[in-house]
DNA sequence: GAAAACACTATGCACTGCATGGAGTAAAAA
DNA sequence: TTTTTACTCCATGCAGTGCATAGTGTTTTC
């Protein structure tokens, strides 16, 4: 009956809050102007825990219970400091984003992208569960808008019109993404053993005995190309070689 | 102390069972010259179940007893049928990604690069939740094998280069699933509201006011795109294009 | 000094995949 | 035909999840 008179505290606290925790470290403050206890947490170690944890064992291992744990706390300690699981995977992932240093090479577009995208792919591989978080052309946080805006400025500096940028960036982060994501599983590959696939590819071949006249090209593509498996890096070379390429052709 | 002499049967049972319940309506039979009592479901039922919760709520709501709650059963009747979570999970990938027919255009490996990638993001679009799913050139099933054949004669009849096959093959599948990735969540976006989108950018700029001069590039490049959320197909079709351009420059 | 705001803990709820054991059924083996 | 065996389905239970809630104690503000 009685509604309670609550002083409708501004619907996007929530949202306001988290953009603060990922901008801490460009100028904005962690919303604390604190007035109970101290935090006896940080929120970068917080970060780098979950980290270490998804590294290790995979993102479905990150819970809030786990990272307490290894401080010696109880799973509900996270929440002041994250808000939500969602928000604690976002500063993860913005956290592991984090954009190396290098100098674009001015001898070629190819060479300007190949740096790129191989400076991206090393932060995915390091990190494998970053290819099962969403991305989006929307900045999420700092570390990823320093991406996406290295990336326009070598399109800019090697003057791809403008109207061929916006396809462009979609192809090269979902290449580098695609690329480090069987990248890393072959990886995974060698610690649990190959058996399991080629288990099932000869299981396949058992009960489908015509399958090579089935499927004539994609049977035959897998021992034709071990470099995949061996060079991820040279795979990802020779895609941006071919999007230099198209670039270059259209106008 | 005293062992059961069993007969070891052999170690790739679950293995065997998986591909044969994958090509079941490719000239396997399912696992099942049955001597209990007659099954009271059927797996194409229980996959279409699946794929339909997927469809509406998502990959996370998809679970054994969720599905079998629409067959008016209890979770563990789903086990006989697919027999763990993650075969059912890759039975609803497979049959979700059934090819529709079309002619291949002969006018350029543009258009025919085109169709096919138009064709695989209508799947997509209509099962956004298959982007969350792993994707390897291997194949999991027959559907996603006939994908993957289809792509490779057309790049066949339009000699490209072997060499560069593989790289094409990788960076068509990662453009296709990264903009129906993007163009579903623009479509997800309208149910809940893009207010929330717009509220964590105006957060952003209030707290770091110099932002556009921070990122020059990147903060002024989604208002001169709007054909993004617009016509993603357009997008794509750009990309084809431009991969096009690049394979014939390639050789 | 009083009071509000905070960090942290304990508990509980609804949910998950799935191991286990039991009941009943149909087909194969005797 | 009888017995055995393999099967389906159900109920229960376990360990795990995110997080709402309530309570306790600490710190800062009025």
């Amino acid at each position: 009956m009685s509604v309670e008179p609550e002083p409708e505290p501004e619907p996007d606290q929530d949202v306001d809050a988290h953009v603060r925790r990922l901008w801490r470290h460009r100028g904005t403050t962690v919303p604390t102007p604190r007035r109970g206890p101290r935090q006896q947490l940080d929120l970068d170690e917080i970060l780098q825990t979950g980290i270490a944890i998804a590294d290790a064992e995979g993102l479905a291992a990150v819970s809030t219970r786990a990272i307490a744990a290894r401080f010696g706390k109880s799973g509900m300690v996270i929440y002041p400091y994250v808000g939500s699981k969602e928000n604690l995977l976002a500063l993860m992932q913005d956290h592991a984003c984090a954009m190396p240093q290098w100098d674009d090479p001015d001898t070629s577009l190819a060479d300007a992208l190949q740096a790129w995208a191989l400076a991206l792919f090393e932060v995915y591989l390091a990190h494998p569960w970053l290819t099962e978080r969403p991305w989006s052309h929307a900045s999420q946080g700092p570390n990823e808008q320093d991406w996406l805006e290295r990336l326009l400025r070598i399109l800019d500096h090697w003057k791809v019109p403008p109207s061929a940028r916006p396809v462009a960036v979609t192809m090269l982060y979902a290449t580098v993404r695609a690329t480090a994501e069987t990248a890393a599983s072959y990886q995974r590959m060698d610690r649990q053993g190959i058996a399991q696939w080629r288990d099932r590819a000869h299981a396949t071949v058992r009960h489908i005995p015509d399958l090579p006249e089935r499927y004539p090209l994609s049977t035959g593509l897998e021992p034709l190309t071990p470099q995949w498996q061996d060079n991820p890096r040279a795979a990802l070379t020779g895609s941006m070689r071919l999007l230099a390429a198209g670039l270059r052709g259209a106008g």
